[in-house]
RNA sequence: AGGCGCGUAGCUCAGUGGUAGAGCAUUACCUUGACAUGGUAAGGGUCGGCAGUUCAAUCCUGCCCGCGCCUACCA
């Protein structure tokens, strides 16, 4: 093996064996265990968040599958209708053309072309994340059986009256040219004013104020409201006033929506352009005037001076014409929420059009009963809650999208504006029996993109069709996803999957958190504050970070921010850390809060543990060459017993953490293992085994038999994590302990009942531990050479401390550099000497030239104040009536016992210093 | 407006009703035959604040302060 761990240098090949050998694909048999991947846009690239994700899942695949499970991780990738298409579009845009310009289906081709071209992209990322994903199964939103399963959800919802067609005021994104649904609006806070206009009296003098964060949309007024109890307006309910600029008259109204404390407690009524306007036009049967175009210039319903301006310019000469007049009572600065689509960020209007919309209220109570009854458990459970706020207010859902990009609604219209619904233009034909010459048209719309992806957790799976596959697995084990699409998602794929399965789509669903960067900002583009997970993987130098951060920015004068900050956070580029350094750090982060914070120290760190752990496995294979003979327990060596007992208990935990998606848990439980005992302790104790000429054949094989069955199994036992070091080194291994087979990725986990736990062993290890750190202390603090050798005395030793002692020389001597370990009787040494305690025993290292004797007082004094502030807490405990008659007995006991042996403790320290005085 | 989350060492974060933890960073010493991507030791904290429950609170409860997120129709 090299001397140091390189990742790029053994990455590499595994994954392309463990593909081409099938390895990913279900092994068959009992207990299916089946996680959907939330399908990537095809288009995308792999970012932190996908590359945290995908960890877990895999990670969870990994060691289900080492558990015996049948196990399935199945791929796709999705079409992402409006992501897609804008990018499509923008490559369009460089050569001055639009979509209109190629038509329907040679824009539809483009699509096609960019995304066979990009569409394995993010499929590579994700095989160097290492993620074992049945490439075999890999489905696409678009594929013809997924296409197959939308038009079959869709004509059945349709049947069943689940899915209607109406005009209504939607979310319309003026750009795109297309509705949104609630959910891809975004409100933002931001600068605006609220505009106090005087609509006069039409039979009488004076004037009513109204109040408007949107000046244009009084060319659409059709009524003003006010509170029905508001006495300063209740005579005029029922009157008429002037629309300025219009030459209308409208009514005043009354209705209990109107906050009489609010701007004047007059509010212009739009019902064409604002929901709450176009809810009390209903209730009022007011005119609905539109007075937009599709992209938001004002259209021919309003005064001729307007019509054909964008709405801001219109607002501009609106307020300018009612200043003029008089009719501009006051401005107001006013912060107001402006509503954005969330992928083109312009300001969604509320605009009157005829879509397909999804009748969400019965699909939703089923969905609801399956978390509340707990077919489907959410974790953190907390999110739970989340769900239930929004299921149970839960609004119809508007599924038709203005694009070219996606699934087709499955309706042809005639020429008269009738439509009919069904699978295909020729069952639309017979089911309405239609005439053979009248003409059809399918409808122009497609649908949301996450109308099919609604349906990914049994579309992959063959639905509509009985497969096999469906039956083995569906309902899935877990859905991972962040919470950031719960709504978008995770109640969608509920609704559907009860709907059409009649079962859950899958049983748990665990969010995780948000990668952040370092300050806990997201990270974007505009930032440029990005990672690149493969550059984290394979390194990349700052000049080439740099063109990558600030390439293609939207706003060019962030550049040299940019530029600057990541010159200071990255004055050396990224470092190569490899991909299980990478995915470890993930599964360590990945704890239970809502932020996640990428911190370089941590990749790093894990970078080192792996080095760790490769240098640890390097050191078993120098020191064994051959097959150890089996040993009897017998000849198991103190450390042996205590390392194989350790490795039990530390399976045991990650299991656990394993099952309570605690993977960040299970990292600590396995790094803390593997450095700080197996490196740490273990090796560093068998050392005196295998390097002593002495010892028995027996105990030699005995070492080295345990060695190498901790080392396999717990290379087992980090492979969900850290797959590519794991097996590389395991190939190496596996032999040595017998093991045969292709791959560590089919071997099994560990059992803990395979090693022994041995609380001897640990009580034994745990006194080597504390006289190794008495001495080494004693060292540290003394400025004494590792180097020299030293002789001990001990003190005041129990028959326990004897034993102990009698067991554990060789490994006293060698660990902590021990020429002679001399048993000595209370008092009996006369010269002073530096000592560490350890129980009622007292480590004495005498001092005859090589310690300082003040330097040696001072540390005794410091470690007694210690002891005395502990021992006054507990003495105050012990003293108290109240704790001794209510803390329960185990509590007291503690207590008492932790007092005797500190006043112990500390009267030997007294004893020390008194002897250091005399000199 | 409602809901949720967070506040623990300089930084990033675990954690528990009964003696506060890790990694990184810092300091000192060490190139010893697995590993300097390392070893040994050290320093560092009123666990955001106030009150309550309790024999005992960093942990449970309430209020407050600070930060963040989500939902929502205040024109």
């Amino acid at each position: 093996m090299e001397k140091s761990y390189k990742p790029a240098a053994i990455e590499k090949s595994w994954y392309q064996k463990w593909e081409e050998e099938g390895h990913f694909s279900p092994s068959g048999g009992e207990n299916p265990y089946c996680i959907m991947i939330p399908p990537p846009n095809v288009t995308g690239t792999l970012h932190m968040g996908h590359a945290f994700q995908d960890t877990i899942m895999d990670s969870l695949t990994r060691y289900h599958r080492m558990m015996g499970y049948n196990t399935l991780w199945q791929p796709g990738t999705d079409h992402a209708g409006i992501a897609t298409q804008m990018v499509v579009e923008r490559q369009l845009e460089a050569d001055n053309l639009n979509r209109q310009d190629l038509g329907r289906n040679n824009f539809l081709k483009k699509v096609w072309e960019w995304k066979e071209q990009s569409g394995n992209k993010i499929s590579d990322q994700l095989r160097r994340m290492g993620a074992s994903l049945d490439w075999e199964r890999e489905r696409f939103t678009m594929d013809e059986g997924l296409s197959e399963a939308v038009i079959e959800v869709f004509v059945r919802l349709y049947e069943e009256g689940l899915i209607y067609r109406g005009k209504r005021l939607v979310n319309w994104d003026p750009n795109l040219l297309t509705a949104v649904s609630d959910l891809e609006v975004i409100a933002t806070e931001e600068k605006g004013h609220l505009w106090h206009f005087r609509y006069p009296l039409t039979n009488q003098n004076g004037y009513l104020v109204v109040a408007t964060t949107r000046p244009e949309t009084m060319l659409g007024d059709t009524a003003i409201a006010v509170n029905p109890d508001d006495l300063r307006y209740r005579d005029f309910i029922g009157q008429t006033v002037e629309l300025p600029l219009c030459n209308r008259k409208i009514p005043v109204i009354a209705d209990n929506y109107v906050d009489p404390s609010f701007g004047s407690g007059c509010v212009k009524i739009t019902p064409a352009h604002d929901f709450n306007d176009y809810e009390i036009g209903k209730r009022h049967n007011l005119p609905i005037i539109n007075i937009f175009t599709p992209s938001a210039a004002i259209n021919k319903n309003a005064p001729k001076s307007f019509q054909g301006m964008d709405r801001y310019v219109a607002r501009k000469k609106i307020v300018n014409e009612l200043q003029a007049a008089g009719l501009v009572e006051k401005i107001l600065d006013h912060v107001i929420l402006v509503p954005r689509g969330d992928r083109s960020g312009e300001i969604i209007e509320p605009y009157l059009t005829d879509q397909w919309f999804v009748n969400t209220k019965p699909l939703a109570q089923p969905a609801i009963n399956a978390v509340k009854e707990g077919r489907i458990k959410f974790i953190p459970e907390n999110w739970s809650k989340t769900y239930f706020d929004w299921m149970e207010n839960i609004q119809d859902w508007c599924i038709s999208r203005q694009l070219w990009w996606g699934h087709r609604i499955p309706a042809w219209f005639d020429n008269e504006g009738k439509y009919y619904v069904g699978r295909s233009e020729d069952e639309v034909r017979e089911k309405y029996q239609l005439k053979e010459n009248l003409s059809l048209n399918q409808d122009e719309d497609v649908l949301d993109t996450w109308f099919s992806s609604a349906l990914w957790p049994f579309s992959t799976l063959g639905w509509p069709k009985e497969t096999s596959e469906l039956k083995s697995f569906y309902p899935s084990t877990v859905l991972v996803t962040g919470f950031d699409i719960i709504f978008f998602w995770v109640a969608r794929m509920i609704m559907m999957g009860l709907k059409f399965t009649g079962d859950v789509p899958f049983r748990q669903v665990y969010i995780h958190g948000l990668i952040r960067d370092q300050n806990g900002q997201k990270m974007s583009k505009s930032k440029g504050n990005v990672l690149d997970p493969l550059d984290l993987i394979d390194g990349i130098d700052l000049e080439t970070l740099l063109k990558k951060r600030t390439f293609g920015l939207m706003q060019p004068k962030l550049q040299s921010e940019i530029e600057k900050s990541t010159r200071k956070e990255f004055p050396q580029g990224i470092k190569a850390f490899g991909t299980d350094a990478l995915r470890f750090t993930f599964a360590a982060l990945a704890s239970t809060g809502r932020d996640i914070r990428f911190d370089m120290g941590r990749i790093e760190g894990y970078r080192n543990f792996c080095n760790k752990l490769w240098n640890a496995s390097r050191f078993v294979l120098i020191n064994i060459t051959t097959i150890p003979k089996p040993q009897k327990g017998e000849h198991l060596s103190l450390p042996d017993r205590w390392i194989r007992s350790r490795f039990s208990k530390t399976i045991t935990e990650v299991n656990r953490q394993m099952e309570n998606y605690r993977l960040d848990l299970a990292a600590k439980a396995l790094y803390e293992f593997t450095w700080n005992e197996y490196c740490d302790w273990y090796l560093e104790l068998t050392k005196p085994v295998l390097q002593e000429s002495e010892i028995s054949v027996h105990k030699l094989n005995a070492t080295r038999q345990t060695l190498i069955e901790v080392l396999e199994g717990l290379l087992r036992l980090l492979h969900p994590i850290i797959p590519f070091i794991t097996e590389e080194i395991w190939q190496k291994i596996a032999p040595l302990a017998e093991i045969e087979g292709d791959t560590i990725m089919l071997q099994p986990q560990p059992n803990p009942k395979s090693y022994a736990v041995d609380q001897a062993a640990e009580e034994s290890i745990n006194w080597i531990m504390s006289f190794l750190l008495g001495v080494r202390q004693i060292r540290g603090e003394m400025d004494i050479s590792p180097n020299t050798p030293l002789s001990v005395l001990v003190e005041n030793a129990s028959e326990n401390d004897l034993k102990h002692l009698e067991d554990s020389r060789l490994f006293l001597n060698q660990l902590g550099r021990i020429e002679s370990i001399t048993i000595i009787e209370d008092g009996e040494e006369k010269q002073t000497a530096a000592t560490a305690l350890l129980g009622g025993m007292a480590i004495l290292v005498p001092m005859a030239g090589i310690i300082d004797t003040d330097k040696e007082k001072s540390r005794l004094i410091k470690k007694s104040r210690n002891i005395i502030s502990d021992l006054e807490k507990i003495n105050a405990k012990l003293n108290n009536i109240n704790f001794m008659e209510r803390a329960p007995k185990e509590i007291i006991a503690k207590q008492r016992d932790l007092g005797k042996s500190l006043s112990r403790d500390l009267d030997q320290i007294n004893e020390q210093l008194e002897k250091l005085s005399q000199i």
